[in-house]
DNA sequence: CTAATCACTCTAGCAGCTAGAGGTTCAAGA
DNA sequence: TCTTGAACCTCTAGCTGCTAGAGTGATTAG
C-alpha cells in the first residue's frame, strides 16, 4: 500500500494533482488508514501512470475518463478508444501544422532587426503586421 | 469612431474579450458616449488587432502587454522586445518536438488494433504504456 | 415613436491545476 | 515510550484566458 506521496513520486504528478484527479471522478476513492489518510494499490498506481501518460499525449480529462471507463472493452466499445485515438491524432496534425506557420513568422519576427538599434525596431510592426 | 461591436467584428476577437482586455489593462478606457457606451480610435482598432495577433502567435498576455509597453522603443528596450520573439520562439520549438513526439507515438496506438475486436485491443494498453 | 438590436455591469463558470491556512497523523530515533 | 519533524488531511481561494448569463439601458432604422 502507497501513502500518497509515494504515488506522486513514482509517477510524478504532484500531491494536489492526485486529490484533484479523485475529485474528478478519474481515480477510485482509496482506502484509509485509521488516521484518515489515503493508502493506494498498485492497481491505482497504474492507473495514475495512465492518465499522467494520456496528459502528456494531449488527452483532455474528459477524454482520459472516456478511456478508462473502457478498460477491458470488447466490441463496438473499443471503436470509441479508437475514434479518442484518431479524433487526438488528426487533433495533434493539426496543432503542429499551425504551429510550424506561427514559427515560420516569428523566426522573421525575431530576425527582423538584429541589434540595429538606430531605427525603431520591426520586431513591434512585425507583431502588428497580421496579413499572415 | 467604433463601437465595441464593429471592433469586435473586424478583428475577430470576441465583445466580452475585448472587455476582458481593457479590464487587464492591454486596451486603454476607450471614450464613452453620453449613455456609457464604449467608442474606439482606429489606433484603438489598431491596438486589438496586434494583441490579437500576438495572442495567436502564442504569446501569454502578460508578453503582450511588455510589448505593448515597449511601443516606439528605443535602445535596451528593443532588447526586451527581441527577447520576448526569441523566447518564444525557442518555446515553438520545444512545443514543435515535443507534439511531434507525442504524434509518432500517437500514430503507434491508433494503427494498434484496425478493428480486430476479438481481442482486447491494444489501444489502452498503448495510451498505458509510458516507456516512451 | 417604436421595435430590434446592441451595449452596459456584474456575477459565475470552464479547464486543469496550484498554493495557502490551519490542523492531524505517521514513522523513526533517543 | 515519548518526541519531533515530515507528511498528510480538508477547505478555500487563486491562476490564465476567456465565455455565458441575468437584468437593465442605449442606439438606430423604418
Amino acid at each position: 500500500m502507497l501513502s500518497i506521496g509515494q504515488m506522486s513520486r513514482r509517477t510524478g504528478v504532484k500531491v494536489p494533482t492526485i486529490r484533484f484527479y479523485e475529485q474528478k471522478g478519474l481515480l477510485p476513492e482509496p482506502e484509509r488508514t485509521a488516521g484518515n489518510q489515503r493508502r493506494y494499490t498498485p492497481a491505482a498506481l497504474n492507473r495514475l501512470a495512465f492518465i499522467r501518460h494520456a496528459r502528456n499525449l494531449g488527452l483532455p480529462l474528459d477524454d482520459v475518463a472516456a478511456l478508462i471507463s473502457l478498460e477491458g472493452a470488447r466490441g463496438a466499445a473499443l471503436d470509441r478508444a479508437h475514434n479518442i485515438a484518431q479524433t487526438q491524432q488528426a487533433r495533434l496534425r493539426d496543432r503542429i501544422a499551425k504551429l510550424q506557420g506561427l514559427k515560420r513568422e516569428l523566426d522573421r519576427i525575431a530576425t527582423a532587426c538584429d541589434g540595429k538599434h538606430d531605427h525603431v525596431c520591426a520586431v513591434l510592426h512585425a507583431f502588428g503586421d497580421h496579413r499572415t
